[in-house]
DNA sequence: AACACAGATGTTGTATACATATCTCCAAGA
DNA sequence: TCTTGGAGATATGTATACAACATCTGTGTT
């Protein structure tokens, strides 16, 4: 067994089907088929029921189970506005106190493997793996550089949303990318210089346009 | 038994107890002695335990079990700066798009209940309660009008913690109290107007400032 | 034909026994 | 004296049996 406990392992390998797509929304989940299933009693299952139905991911009624939930355009913005002014905020905090040396190393390392990988001047899908770890790493080091456990955890929790995670991006329009990589530059100049309404303002928007772009997306989906 | 199963009963009183400051932070919180306590087998015992882990209660480690979580003034402000910006965004949204007849109705008898309580120009100890009520609803009328479950539920998580909740409300200065009160009817006009930076502005700074001002209360406490 | 109710069926909620991991403490060795 | 290893104790993790609740089905009544 990979994780310390039997729920854990059944809580992930739940989720990630679920964000997949592999159990389709509405689908009632019954624990003694996953059980089966998955090799393990239902005690676990449930466990991972429960923490799944908390994340967001599934709606729990009172002895009736577990269903995956339904998720419309609606709720992808809804997640990315919340997501913007928190991530917004730690922007804001981050560059109210300045920036650590360390933060700063790690962030200069995403824009320069950003650079080097948009300096193409296209968007090869074996870039794809590198960019999203590099956009990660971008968002989740200013999220720790705040220092407010809070937030990190409110954001993470949106993470758990399809098309929402700091890793979900569309590799297609070369352009958008150049701009939301720009809006990077300019995010780390701006908690460089201690500007802290200019982090603030870019990364609400960076953030928001975001969802925009995955809203549209996903409206043209079956 | 009040709710529809055991596991939520005890979710409850557990939260109770830890918020009411019963059950001292820092302490273990061992399956069987709780569970005969309680009247209860483990089984509702671990759900609870669990739920309450995911909502910043406790600590959990694997296979060595629950604890409940220690407080420290920086937890205090770090939460509400989290609730100022949801908050703050909620107003922004609603202003955007104008208030509903039925929100605007709430949110004047708000206005009114609160006027009434402070023309007294003392704080009486017996319209805590009342005013608090008030608080709450104005509160949650305008989370609700936002029309972002996202936003609510991240916001009514924090109430979860101690004296972060919007029934939290220190009935000492009247002073304080006063001016809170006129940020509320600042915020009703800003709305009603559809000022979106205004009402966004002033309910950020009303939320950050009650962070302040419990965080002052707390450093004081044993 | 429509409705109400009783029983059958299946699913979730709870209790409990067993398995496994962690902690405690003491003794043996360096 | 300090470290280390292991046996026993204790707590958590898991499996499973049973209880309670919801739903479905078929029958009888109106």
């Amino acid at each position: 067994m990979s994780s310390p406990t039997q729920a854990q392992s059944v809580t992930d390998i739940l989720r990630q089907r679920i964000l997949v797509g592999d159990i389709a929304p509405g689908t009632h989940l019954y624990e003694i088929p996953l059980a089966q299933e998955l090799q393990v009693s239902r005690t676990p299952i449930r466990a991972a029921l429960n923490t799944l139905a908390k994340d967001g991911l599934l709606e729990y009624r009172p002895n009736r189970g577990y269903a995956v939930r339904h998720f419309v355009a609606k709720d992808l913005s809804d997640v990315y506005e919340v997501r913007a002014v928190l991530e917004a905020l730690a922007c804001r905090i981050v560059a109210s106190k300045g920036l650590e040396p360390k933060a700063e190393a790690v962030l200069r390392g995403c824009l320069d493997s950003g650079d080097r990988i948009l300096a193409k001047g296209r968007l090869d899908p074996a870039d794809l793996t590198p960019y999203r770890q590099m956009n990660a790493e971008f968002h989740e080091t200013i999220l720790e550089a705040a220092d407010n456990p809070w937030i990190t955890e409110m954001v993470k929790r949106t993470y758990h949303i399809p098309f929402v995670s700091d890793r979900a991006i569309l590799w297609e329009d070369f352009a958008i990318q150049q701009r939301t990589h720009d809006d990077h530059h300019r995010i780390f100049a701006a908690l460089l210089n201690r500007e802290a309404w200019r982090a603030e303002s870019i990364m609400r928007e960076h953030i928001y346009f975001a969802g925009q772009v995955f809203r549209n997306f996903f409206e043209r989906m079956p």
